[in-house]
DNA sequence: GGGCCTGTGT
């Protein structure tokens, strides 16, 4: 019979080579040999249904769970945050704190990657303060999670001085602080920082270069990003996988360099993903050329048939040239197959609760207050000369909800949320799960000027830092 | 002799 080693190495193994399957058979063997009560043979269950991606069977082993230790609670709130739910992680966390449970540095860890996928910088930092500065400054993974809870948070300088005190440094806390850099718009600060990688006598490696080609696609910066994709083979032997081709259409295609950015995808050594064509619809988009985005629509709807952005956007295109019949088609298509549209969503954190608004929304406690201040807002915005822009209409899905939802997009929401929350000399950061609108950056533009505040967005790829007026991104995103 | 940890393109 096996005993409880032997079940906790084989179980390891089972996340290693994410088998749920086999995960599941042992699963049932064990409750069938009676080893089911066994703390650690438990906990390895729970951590091979995370690393399975299977959350719901974590959590319900987690919660028949008559003992957990502090391993328990760090492999569900782990699970959590790696499964892209940061808010469930959070939320364990706080009920672990409420059993009076001193956390260890894997749940830190675990919780500062979920704050910093949510943007959340208060309960980040209140995490971290559970933790002797010491244990960060020592441990490189510690260390990486909080340089990279602040990067997320907008927090760059603070991040930057947890680097530079990291006693030491390896490739991936490099790879953290560069592309932290990269996201917050100092790029030239990245580019100087690998050079303190080969200084330091460290091998970059592909996400070294990652966040330096993702570094230049913020900046603009066409001709360092060719030379860093350049060096990354020829230099560094490292072979550039999807991820860095992406990069690269991304690049050019924001530059406008549309046929090159084309070409790059053609010439690719593996066949290009919906993410790729993506970044040269971005262009397109950008650019405004309807012909190219026609036929890159054309291959998404082959690559992806329930993304319902990419019928949206190609039937509006046919609209726009007339194309009734076409346009027709494909809408009809849709609905044909049930396609339900990705619905836009915002975050804001206020005193270490996280607020979550959709379009339209009005689930919130405080809804009518924030539908209020949201009216006096578009009141003052007129005033200021500001006028809803139609002119995205082709390249937006959203387009068409405007009228119904008008100024009722969910960052507007957390917007006015954080407005009416918070005094008038605080910060207001913002996290949205889609690019931010383009009606909403310009209003975001005004906003920051009437009401005297700085408000920082994070939507999918960047920050948008809005001050007096203007925002960091330069109208480049 | 055992179970949980960081970065990564749209």
């Amino acid at each position: 019979m096996p005993d409880s080693y032997t079940l906790v190495r084989a179980l390891s193994a089972c996340s290693q080579l994410r088998d749920l399957g086999a995960g599941d058979w042992i699963h049932k063997y064990v409750v069938d040999i009676g080893m089911g009560r066994n703390g650690f043979v438990n906990t390895s269950l729970v951590d091979m249904y995370a690393k399975c991606g299977s959350m719901e069977k974590a959590r319900a082993l987690f919660e028949e769970m008559p003992e957990k230790d502090i391993v328990t609670w760090g492999a569900i709130i782990q699970g959590y945050a790696a499964n892209g739910l940061p808010k469930e992680a959070l939320e364990i966390f706080q009920r672990m704190q409420k059993q009076s449970l001193r956390p260890d540095c894997y749940v830190i860890v675990g919780v500062l990657s979920a704050c910093a996928r949510l943007g959340a910088l208060q309960l980040g930092e209140s995490a971290s303060s559970m933790m002797d500065r010491n244990e960060f400054l020592s441990n490189p993974v510690m260390g990486t999670a909080l340089v990279d809870m602040y990067a997320k948070c907008g927090k760059m300088v603070v991040a930057w001085e947890v680097f530079t005190d990291m006693k030491e440094k390896d490739i991936i806390i490099f790879n953290a602080v560069i592309s932290g850099l990269a996201m917050t718009g100092h790029v030239k600060a990245a580019f100087s920082c690998f050079g303190l990688v080969q200084k330091c006598g460290l091998k970059p490696d592909g996400n070294t270069f990652l966040g330096l080609l993702c570094g230049c696609t913020h900046a603009g910066l066409v001709d360092d990003g060719r030379c860093y994709f350049y060096a990354m083979s020829h230099l560094y032997c490292l072979d550039p996988t999807i991820e860095h081709y992406g990069s690269m259409v991304d690049l050019l295609a924001r530059a406008g360099l549309l046929d090159e950015a084309h070409r790059t995808i053609l010439s690719m050594p593996m066949k290009a993903n919906a993410i790729v064509w993506g970044a040269l619809l971005g262009g397109c988009r950008l650019h405004r050329d309807t012909q190219l985005a026609e036929h890159v629509l054309k291959q998404l709807i082959e690559l992806e048939p329930w993304n319902s952005g990419n019928y949206v956007l190609l039937s509006n295109i046919y609209s726009a040239n007339q194309k009734w019949d076409e346009s027709e088609n494909i809408r009809s298509l849709m609905n044909k197959k049930g396609i339900q549209k990705v619905r836009g969503y915002s975050w804001i954190e206020i005193d270490g609760v996280v607020h979550e608004f959709l379009v339209g929304d009005t689930a919130h406690p405080m809804s009518e207050n924030i539908y209020a201040k949201l009216m006096e807002l578009t009141k003052e915005l007129r005033a200021a000369g500001y006028v809803p822009t139609t002119e995205f209409v082709l390249f937006d899905i959203e387009e068409e909800e405007k009228e119904h939802f008008l100024g009722c997009h969910s960052e507007k929401l957390a917007l006015a949320f954080g407005l009416i929350s918070t005094k008038s000399n605080v910060v207001i950061r913002i996290v949205k799960n889609l690019r931010v609108c383009g009606d909403c950056h310009t209003a975001f533009k005004l906003i920051s000027k009437i009401t005297c505040r700085e408000i920082i967005v994070r939507d999918t790829n960047r920050f948008h830092h809005f001050m007096d007026g203007s925002c960091s991104c330069r109208d480049y995103w």
